[in-house]
DNA sequence: TGTACATCAGTGAACGCGCGTTCACTGATGTAC
DNA sequence: TGTACATCAGTGAACGCGCGTTCACTGATGTAC
């Protein structure tokens, strides 16, 4: 149980104990849930003393914000590697999926990367306004499946409803209540696809 | 400071201590946010000792609970409101921007509703299934505003997809990332309608 | 109507705990000469 | 190539804190007779 990770003849040096933190940090969130998420437990699980994170970062919160940044990465990469694979005329949709699985299936990671969003007060800024983050991509996938939105304005807000559809199903997705329609849909992928279909997703068809 | 809202030369007994728990609860949430809500705050903020509330709450998460089902009560309440309140061909949407307007207004208590409903990996069972619940509520109302869904499971589906799009909306809508929408549209309620706009909210405009 | 007594709803002190952070320290590393 | 020394990245003990919960208790209430 202890040192589950760490030991192996380690050194006095550690070599890049920022990274192994990180690590740590995230085999925590996974085995246990954000609440068990302590600077302390961090550093047991990485096998060091609780002084020593303090080397790495100014305090918990700057370790938190590392995890969460290396989260929204993570998910960036997913929603690339789905938009890529994905049928020409799906990339909207496996956009969704791959946002709602990642979610799924890092629950306590994504759920700490919002938590630290609603800290800021803000999504991390590279992830909406940089070229290429995931909100550019759901962006441009619009476009390119034949959007014709009246005005950037309007872009914008669409790709705003595709955003938060995404993030509400995402949170959704795991309630008891919808098990019936999982199983009548056969499994939660062709679940969400369903979901996202009375979503109106694509900007020409919106309503008013 | 301390006893802000107790004293008032209290007797021995309180009356309905009950009550005022989960009173002082609600006050401590909306004030210092969901981490300062411990038992022993909401004793201190209630002017009483720490082990009172265990006379009323068998632990700490049966208050929470509490908190939380009385939370649900208020946002189904808001949504009635609203749509008793709202155009007829206006309901459906006047009900997601009650729904967002309550959790932007009370952010702390609408995380600790999720945050309980999480734990139990499923919405309030009387906040899906009663009759006259608020998601039940949206699901008529999409039947009176023309809705003509193949079957009981498209109508769920549709009725899933509104409240995953208004809880998605919930969270996001106050990240600084979208003020700039908010300005050009001219407030905050003129945002909401635009975003579920694009949401295709209405079941006869889906895509596929 | 008055009294005995069971029950209820509080008190306040104490428990053990894990937390974030600080501190003086020390072992390892690498650079200047 | 070897040595002195500054710097870096750890240790481990300690700090004060607030937490959830338990306990023996006591004051207030209300019911039976």
């Amino acid at each position: 149980m202890r040192d589950s990770h760490a030991a192996e003849a380690r050194p006095y040096h550690h070599g890049d104990l920022r990274r192994a933190l990180i690590d740590a940090a995230r085999r925590i969130l996974e085995a246990e849930g954000p609440s068990a998420l302590s600077l302390r437990a961090v550093a047991r699980e990485a096998g060091v003393s609780p002084a020593a994170p303090y080397h790495h970062f100014k305090d918990k919160a700057e370790l938190l914000d590392a995890v969460a940044a290396e989260g929204w990465e993570m998910l960036d990469a997913a929603m690339a590697r789905a938009k890529e694979q994905a049928e020409p005329r799906d990339k909207l949709t496996a956009l969704g999926i791959a946002y709602v699985c990642f979610a799924r299936e890092n629950p306590a990671l994504y759920r700490v990367m919002y938590d630290a969003a609603r800290d800021k007060e803000a999504l991390p800024e590279q992830m909406h306004a940089s070229e290429d983050s995931a909100f550019c991509k759901v962006r441009d996938t619009m476009i390119e499946q034949g959007a014709d939105p009246e005005s950037a304005v309007e872009l914008e807000l669409a790709t705003t409803a595709a955003w938060c559809a995404a993030h509400g199903l995402a949170e959704m997705a795991g309630f008891k209540q919808f098990e019936h329609l999982k199983e009548t849909l056969g499994g939660e992928v062709p679940f969400l696809r369903a979901v996202f279909g009375h979503m109106g997703l694509f900007p020409g068809v919106r309503r008013d």
